[in-house]
RNA sequence: CGGGAAGUAGCGAAGUUGGUAUCGCACCUGCUUUGGGAGCAGGGGAUCGCAGGUUCGAGUCCUGUCUUCCCGACCA
């Protein structure tokens, strides 16, 4: 009724911004392409976070926090990270405001406040980071440093989308300095396999591991390494990216280190991040005309509890049902909500819940008492069936781990059964325009990677890792090619 | 930032050649209801995105501006 969306076979990206709405994640604010996170939606960006943030200690990680302003002048010190960099920041060049004399009651800038140095908002902040750890480092016993932020960046974009892409986003950025190139490397990749096993094990979305080709690569790396998920309109998303920046930062900030030896030698980088951008591969990986379906693992509520009855003393009979259940569920870990409103009726919640992706809902009625049973139903799969109360909190936490599989299984089935492998031009451009990765032979050249960017609007997406190698010749120059590497039109 | 579309009550929409705003849902009250988004009756809520202008009079015409959506260029 007030709440239907767009189904995902008509309008994909109507779709996806009525989920957004609908399931209370997020709005839009009145500053252009900044958006409001709203509880629901925060909470399961809190989950997030708390799962990648155990992994990050687990792995030897501590937390800092650097500032938001960075001086223009940091940010021109790497060649390659400037000059990405410049076309998207916010600049602070005033910082004061004053009355308006000619407008009685506004305010203007003041001129008399002009920076001389101006302030960039950050849009990631090696510069600044990079700045700081000349200081913290002068010798091999101050390393590895190991760090990570959780912030928010701006990034001036000209066209934004809820989650996938917005001025202001959240995410956290590692900022890691070691004393070889080896350790640097072995900690860019142990930090992709901690976002691949993120994706997989949490978000239930399954991601190829790879490395970004030099159009791809961030600005200022030396190798981007990056976690590619397929959503569920064919189209790819990057969801991590872990860099390698090898001695670029280190030269730019003159951070050198006295080595075990005595010899003076720069520092070796790296970086790695997810954004809120998550949110919105986990909304396109497993929701349905339905609204959101959420894995387990990461939905703030795992099981909701409906009573239905008529009169008062059935009223009673469930409360007292659904409180023991509240209990035996939270003495398992599961994390259940007992909706005993009355401005809502049964079936309005149902919707409702649907609607915001519970994994599990619990319908009690008199009818339900009766046998001694509740009314499941799945979200995933939309199957109800009658399950005793005996034993039911063992039945939900083995349902709540089946449901997570279900999710992360189906998402693989859709990428295998939508991959393509490709030899000629024409089958590669039949395969992009039925969605999902393709994989063909490129010549490894820049300049083919763009023509077939300008062509086909795909782009290579990664190079996967361990790929396998194989002669062949490039689907668009036909020069030999060794390997396929993956293409797809992307968010 | 270029091209297109849109903005009227919380949401979705109607509004004729300019004459002071209508409908559905939601909301509030009451009664009846409650196993898939309840029914009936009554009620409240809009300076028509914002700022100017034309006019006796502007939701409607003109100018500017903000925001959103779609398509490009750019990017996580």
């Amino acid at each position: 009724m007030a709440k239907e969306l767009a189904s995902r076979s008509e309008d994909y990206a109507q779709w996806y911004q009525d989920l957004v709405i609908k399931a209370d994640l997020a709005e839009h604010s009145a500053v252009k392409g900044c958006m409001v996170i709203k509880p629901y939606g925060y909470s399961i960006w809190e989950k997030m976070q708390a799962a990648l943030d155990k992994m990050f200690k687990d792995t030897g990680h501590s937390n800092a926090y650097f500032p938001l302003f960075i001086p223009k002048s940091f940010l021109e010190l790497e060649e390659g990270h400037a000059e990405g960099f410049a076309k998207e920041c916010a600049v602070v060049t005033h910082y004061r405001l004053k009355a308006d004399p000619s407008r009685p009651g506004k305010l203007m800038v003041d001129p008399d406040s002009k920076l001389t140095d101006e302030l960039i908002v950050r849009p990631t902040s090696e510069t600044i980071i990079w700045n700081t750890y000349k200081g913290w480092i002068q010798s091999y016993r101050d390393l590895p440093l190991l760090i990570n932020q959780w912030a928010n960046v701006v990034r001036w974009e000209m066209r934004t989308r809820l989650f996938l892409r917005t001025t202001e986003f959240l995410w956290q950025e590692g900022h890691t300095a070691h004393a070889t190139r080896e350790e640097a490397i072995i900690e860019t990749e142990k930090m992709l396999d901690v976002y691949a096993d993120f994706a997989e094990n949490w978000l239930a979305v399954p991601v190829i591991k790879g490395i970004k080709t030099a159009n791809e690569r961030f600005a200022g790396a030396v190798e981007t390494y990056c976690i590619e998920a397929l959503m569920q309109d064919g189209k790819a998303l990057q969801a991590g990216t872990s860099h390698f920046l090898g001695q670029n930062f280190a030269k730019a900030f003159d951070v050198k280190f006295t080595s075990k030896e005595g010899k003076l030698d720069y520092v070796w980088a790296t970086s790695w991040g997810v954004s809120t951008r998550l949110m919105g591969a986990l909304i396109m990986s497993h929701s349905d005309d339905n609204g959101l379906v959420l894995p387990p693992k990461l939905a703030p509520i795992q099981v909701v509890i409906v009573p239905i009855f008529k009169t008062e003393e059935e009223h009673q009979a469930i409360i007292a049902r659904a409180e023991e259940l509240v209990k035996s569920f939270r003495a398992k870990g599961v994390s259940v909500k007992f909706d005993d409103r009355d401005t809502h009726r049964p079936g309005w919640k149902f919707a409702e819940y649907e609607m915001r992706g519970v994994p599990i809902r619990l319908g009690i009625g008199p009818k339900d008492l009766e046998k001694g049973a509740v009314e499941l139903a799945r979200r995933d799969t939309m199957e109800k069936n009658s399950v005793p109360f005996d034993g039911l909190e063992d039945r939900i936490v083995q349902l709540l781990d089946e449901i997570q599989q279900n999710l992360y299984t189906r998402a693989l089935a859709r990428r295998t059964d939508t991959a393509h492998h490709v030899t000629t031009w024409a089958e590669f451009e039949a395969a992009l325009d039925k969605g999902g990765f393709v994989y063909a032979h490129w010549d490894g050249t820049s300049e083919t990677e763009q023509r077939i960017k300008e062509k086909t609007k795909a782009t290579i997406r990664c190079i996967p890792l361990h790929n396998p190698k194989e002669d062949g010749v490039c689907i668009l120059s036909g020069k030999p090619s060794t390997q396929r590497v993956v293409f797809a039109r992307a968010y």
